[in-house]
RNA sequence: GGCUCCUUGGUCAAGCGGUUAAGACUCCGGCCUCUCACGCCGGCAACGCGGGUUCGAUUCCCGCAGGAGUCACCA
């Protein structure tokens, strides 16, 4: 009987070797100093609203000249979910963010460096480890599940490091013939990484956002390969980014006390570590104790990405959110800068903070009213039209079928230098509208309580035979200053305050009357922009109206 | 518990040995004004605590406290 060498034994099948790998992904052809990253979520069906901003900081760290690409860790098949990758693909594409390569549904990708799934890179990732194991520096391990659990229980105990190790590693010597007895009698195995760490060892790095860092180094066997032949989070990532040719490791910060485990990996392996960058998460003032906690998705509901295309948030207002925390100068730059896209803006890793962010809904509001009051009508229109096909029946079909008045609507006061802040986000829209349609409007009235009825009534009896829909705009009010004045009211607030006790009210209020009998409200954008918008028959007919409900 | 990271107003944060400690959001006044929104002006509000080093600490060092993360055949 022939002598079979342990990487024999375990890897029969496996004839490629890491050399052919390294010949069949080169390094990138790249301009100097372009930087590749990855997003690489596990496809558990829920796009996370921090793996939104773990991508984000991604893309923008690749920026215009790198590759930013999309890798599935779907390793452990515990948590896997149907058609996940798509959820991912699309989450992102709702928010701008198209990965240059990768996967881009559950069974198709793009890229030279693929494939981007890991549950379709096994052979890789066991070329390797059939090198490691050849190279003695990695063996299987048959120890059980009830074993390794008694070794922690004592190490628990006696207070040292938990874990495989030293003289724990039960099988670190194990012989070629003793394993294929093993695994002929059919015990199962690990293969576990033969940890060339020292206990008194120390690693620095230097990590783009956490700075300096100094930690033990990794002196766990860790294991490499689990029973089913599949790799672990930390074999996988250093193959896969080492082969994915990936510069800038971006990923949350809760990974940063396994950078030994990987630098070590790297190490072994021969490969050139990446750079680091460890994100801190996106918090949540949490109600119950005051404190702060990571955004939490089952009880947070912005923790889902779907949270905000549901409300309606335009992609481009999250963005600039999403900047704003990872980059807090990008506030002062779009001042300086407020024609520019947020693509020009010159985004740091460095810049980034260390601490996470609480998340601040009403900072996200006031920046998404700033960003629309930015977009032009048909693209509000559109935007619009597009969320309300989605969520809102009724808008939806009230909107498009008149596509032409609903662009007069959102073109009211739209385009100056100081543009109105009304609309949030797209869900506020329909209220927002609700008196320019009568399906909408609900026909009460609000009015102010200073004015009696009957001056109401007066107001209105006058005001809709004076009503000039042809007249310019300068001149409505003007109009409505002279009709106040034969009803008692001052042509001007200043008046009014100056001899209040001489006045009924001020021509504000004589317009106000107009306006909630038009609108149905007290507060409204410029109301001849209004009257113009709604027609004058409409006009006449909302005016009628109030005054049948005045009279009661 | 061990290890690691973090700590400036309610929130996001500038600052990097000497500042009246920026700015943004929120909130409150005022101005502008047909109302509201916008805009403009103004206001409230902060360096976790204790030791050092220094002529001088928000800034440097050491403790402490608090917060976060991690210690899997999960990522």
């Amino acid at each position: 009987m022939e002598n079979l060498t342990m990487e024999q034994i375990l890897f029969p099948n496996i004839d490629k070797t890491p050399a052919d790998y390294e010949a069949m992904y080169p390094p990138r052809e790249l301009p100097e100093g372009a930087k590749v990253t990855r997003f690489a979520p596990s496809p558990t069906g829920f796009l996370h609203f921090g793996s939104l901003f773990a991508a984000f900081i991604a893309a923008k760290t690749a920026g215009k000249d790198g590759v930013f690409y999309l890798r599935i860790e779907d390793t452990d098949k515990k948590r896997e979910v149907e058609n996940a990758v798509e959820g991912i693909v699309n989450g992102l594409k709702d928010f701008g963010i198209i990965p240059d390569e990768g996967a881009i549904s559950d069974d198709a990708e793009i890229g030279a460096y693929g494939p981007y799934t890991q549950s379709r890179r096994t052979h890789i990732y066991k070329a390797f480890v059939k090198d490691l194991v050849a190279k003695g520096l990695a063996y299987p391990c048959f120890m059980t599940e009830e074993e390794i659990a008694g070794v922690r229980a004592m190490q628990e105990e006696q207070k040292v490091l938990p874990g495989i190790y030293g003289k724990y590693a039960k099988y670190r010597d194990i012989t070629a013939d003793e394993a294929k007895k093993r695994i002929d009698a059919g015990e199962e195995y690990v293969v576990r990484l033969k940890s060339p760490g020292k206990p008194d060892g120390r690693i620095k790095f230097k990590d783009e956002v956490k700075g300096k860092i100094e930690i033990q180094e990794n002196i766990l066997d860790i294991v490499l390969l689990k029973k089913d032949g599949t790799p672990t989070y930390h074999f996988a990532h250093a193959i896969d980014d080492h082969l994915m040719r990936t510069t800038h490791v971006t990923r949350g910060d809760e990974w940063l006390s396994s950078v030994p485990i990987h630098l070590q990996l790297f190490y072994v392996l021969g490969f050139k570590a990446p750079k680091y960058a460890h994100i801190s998460p996106i918090m949540k003032e949490d109600a119950e104790t005051h404190g702060k906690r990571k955004l939490s998705k089952r009880k947070d509901p912005e923790a889902a990405v779907s949270f905000y295309a549901e409300a309606g948030y335009p992609a481009g207002a999250v963005n600039e959110y999403l900047m704003t925390i990872a980059n807090s100068n990008y506030e002062d730059w779009k001042r300086a800068n407020k024609t520019e896209t947020i693509d020009k803006f010159p985004f740091a890793l460095n810049k980034t903070s260390k601490a996470g962010a609480l998340f601040d809904i009403v900072k996200l509001h006031d920046i998404s009213k700033t960003y629309i009051s930015t977009l032009d009508t048909d693209t509000v229109y559109k935007a619009v039209t597009k969320w309300a096909n989605e969520y809102d029946d009724e808008l939806y079909r009230l909107i498009a079928e008149d596509a032409d008045y609903a662009h007069r609507i959102f073109s009211i006061e739209r385009g100056s230098k100081k543009p109105r802040k009304d609309i949030g986000k797209w869900s506020e829209v329909k209220d927002y509208i609700s008196y320019f349609y009568d399906d909408l409007f609900d026909g009460k009235r609000e009015i102010a309580e200073n004015i009696a009825a009957e001056d109401a009534i007066e107001i209105l009896t006058r005001y809709s035979k004076l009503y000039d829909p042809a007249g310019a705009p300068e001149d409505w009010f003007p109009q409505v200053q002279e009709l106040a004045a034969e009803l008692g009211f001052a042509r001007s607030p200043k008046d009014y305050r100056n001899e209040p006790e001489k006045y009924k009210g001020h021509a504000g209020d004589v317009a106000g009357v107009i306006r909630a009998a038009v609108t149905g409200r007290l507060n409204t954008p410029d109301l001849f922009t209004i009257m113009q918008v709604l027609g004058a028959g409409k006009v006449q007919e909302r005016i009628t109206e109030a005054i049948n409900i005045l009279k009661g």
